[in-house]
DNA sequence: CGCATGAATGGGAGCGCTCCCACACACGGG
DNA sequence: CCCGTGTGTGGGAGCGCTCCCATTCATGCG
């Protein structure tokens, strides 16, 4: 039996030839009508989806993809030297964007985590060799040079989160300044007075966000600041942890354990802190320790605010402000996004992309109040 | 130019015919060089590896796997009906073994949710055509009935946690029962006297098995209970709430709510109860603030424990006292069998399996004690 | 009434690979 | 000196699909 070979044993379904037999039709036409064209008689189509009922058949992917040269797949790309605490509850509501939204298109989720060197070049080179439509880039790196790689052979590729204001890889990402602008203004609206904030790795695009607002929203307040009534420039907000005209800044790593040497900092500098804008959920239960240690009350003594609306902060005691991301929504125009690029990027014959969708996205974020503040 | 077709504007990489050209070789001998083939003389076996390095090849998976007839994929399904909270932490951990157990193979990771019945169906159809090579399935509920239909279309697949004691799939799973008894046992020898339990739902067995260890743990200790004497077996495990002899238990549903109803219910039942064994961190999280709320204090009023060691065992206040399930562990385990399945399923020539490895395995369970308890 | 025009269709070519058959070519024993 | 026996090797035949060219009709126009 010279048909069996390969895989043997795979007793794989049914081929479009056969279900073009049973429709009494020629592949080609069984072809269009899976597919979709419109030229095609209504009669045979009726035929031919007959045809492809009786015979439960399933197209082949891998056929498919070798004859038109595109793979129908898309990959999340999720680098893991990060800390598994930041990730967890970010990357799951991503993901659940994501597939939502991809469930509809049938195109499949290929889940590539990054963790050396090692599986970046391979996943480079993966990527290089088109054996994947599209990319979706989750929680990058400023100094990561994957982004312009990829652009460089052609990958169409999203980001979550920019890598700067002068991103230029299309991307999604949450209002983070609002955000923190909302926290802030929350906190001076409850009569707080000497306001401090934890940021997270300055070298971060989301963390100098961040600490702009909490610049914004103390300027507004008519709170003295480094730039009196300057308006206070994300790219320049990386300046020295003890800012100008009493501004408390203490400058962290989004965990558990910076947050809580970020809060004896402050603590140590100003004993008279009397709120806390904290630019993660996690550092904020740092914070929560370090307050406890202390002595000090929440939210009597310190209110606290964190940012991301993760579970941790629904599990602390009191419960934690926070700003909430609209996560699983920006999975999902992540995926609207790439799907665009990809619709317009492999043809080069002039068009003038019909319609990207925004290269560009930023997506509100909201205060989510509880006990803490 | 009759070369471009397809996908256009794709610059897919060299191919073999072409490495093999510029190795001076043919095109099989350029593939078995790059399939490890040992039928190859060294000084070809260099040169053929030359070309490759120098050209910057990388197979086409798609032709690959239609020539083979193999996908060189496995899917990792979980089903999304779940509550998110019991599936963060669990899910993220798995995610983290399988994919560092599968960087080494070449074998790419397919996520898939299942949702609805419509998507279940879907991927049901989808591996029946053989479209993946194996499927690691994720909670699975004990009426699933997708673990039946895979094997009936000969697709090899591992789950996560067993259905029933009489599990005939693949699984890989972790001591509960043991796990349990470590716990009660650590609330009995801190000389806590009436100890209750919050169980899952009764319909998994992962809860029954708590809930036997439970039942063992007191049983040994000569606290009465239901089979004085007797091992209570973790099927008879599923009893009515109110348990002869005096023990305290409350079903509950893994949720945070549940468990918080379940405490409320246990005082009420015995204002006495001195310990409580939740069967999940976040059922903890719930007790905890029905203890909160009675004015009981944690733990020297009524001493806690879960089970996960979850991020929100880390985060509650006493931190929680919890047994750790191994699993990252678990993950790379399943992907070793699945791995060992696959290698011997697809051979129907009598082969009596090589080594398919254990297929099924029990992994330990481990006591962490916290400030809870 | 003949011929260009378009719609619907059939089927060849080929995507890049693996499998396997056939073909060298080097041995050693009869 | 001829024939096994083995080891490397080349390349044909597809895998199931999409693309596209050719073909067949039915239609409308000159």
């Amino acid at each position: 039996m010279p048909a069996a070979r390969g895989g043997d044993a795979q007793k794989t379904g049914p081929t479009l030839e056969q279900v073009a037999a049973r429709a009494g039709v020629g592949r080609g036409t069984a072809s269009r009508v899976i597919n979709g064209s419109p030229r095609v008689s209504e009669r045979t189509r009726a035929a031919v989806q007959a045809a492809v009922a009786e015979l439960g058949y399933v197209p082949n992917r891998a056929a498919r993809a070798l004859a038109a040269g595109s793979m129908d797949a898309i990959a999340l790309v999720v680098p893991e030297q990060e800390n598994r605490l930041f990730a967890e509850p970010y990357f799951s509501e991503i993901l659940r964007g994501v597939s939502a939204e991809l469930a509809d298109t049938d195109k499949q989720l290929l889940l590539t985590l990054i963790r050396d060197e090692r599986s970046r070049d391979r996943f480079t080179q993966y990527a290089a060799a088109h054996r994947v439509d599209g990319v979706l880039l989750v929680s990058v790196h400023a100094d990561d040079p994957l982004p312009d790689l990829l652009r460089d052979v052609g990958m169409p590729a999203v980001l979550s989160g920019r890598r700067s204001s002068a991103e230029h890889v299309p991307y999604v990402d949450s209002d983070n300044l609002l955000g923190a602008q909302l926290a802030v203004e929350h906190l001076i609206g409850r009569g707080r007075r000497k306001v401090a904030t934890i940021t997270g790795p300055l070298d971060m695009y989301a963390a100098r966000c961040r600490l702009a607002g909490y610049h914004e929203a103390l300027t507004a307040a008519g709170r003295t600041g480094p730039e009196p009534g300057a308006r206070p420039a994300v790219e320049a907000a990386h300046r020295p942890a003890a800012a100008p005209g009493g501004r408390l800044v203490a400058e962290a790593d989004f965990t558990e354990e910076g947050g809580h040497r970020a809060m004896r900092e402050l603590l140590e500098r100003d004993p008279d802190v009397d709120a806390v804008f904290c630019a993660s959920d996690v550092m904020a239960a740092g914070a929560r320790l370090a307050l406890r240690e202390s002595g000090r009350d929440v939210p009597h003594d310190v209110a606290l605010v964190g940012f991301d609306d993760s579970a941790v902060a629904r599990h602390m005691d009191p419960p934690l402000t926070t700003v909430k991301q609209p996560i699983e929504e920006m999975g999902r125009a992540m995926v609207r996004m790439l799907l665009a690029l990809m619709g317009t990027e492999p043809d080069p014959r002039g068009a003038p992309a019909p319609d990207a969708g925004q290269p560009q996205l930023v997506l509100p974020t909201e205060l989510i109040r509880r006990g803490s503040s």
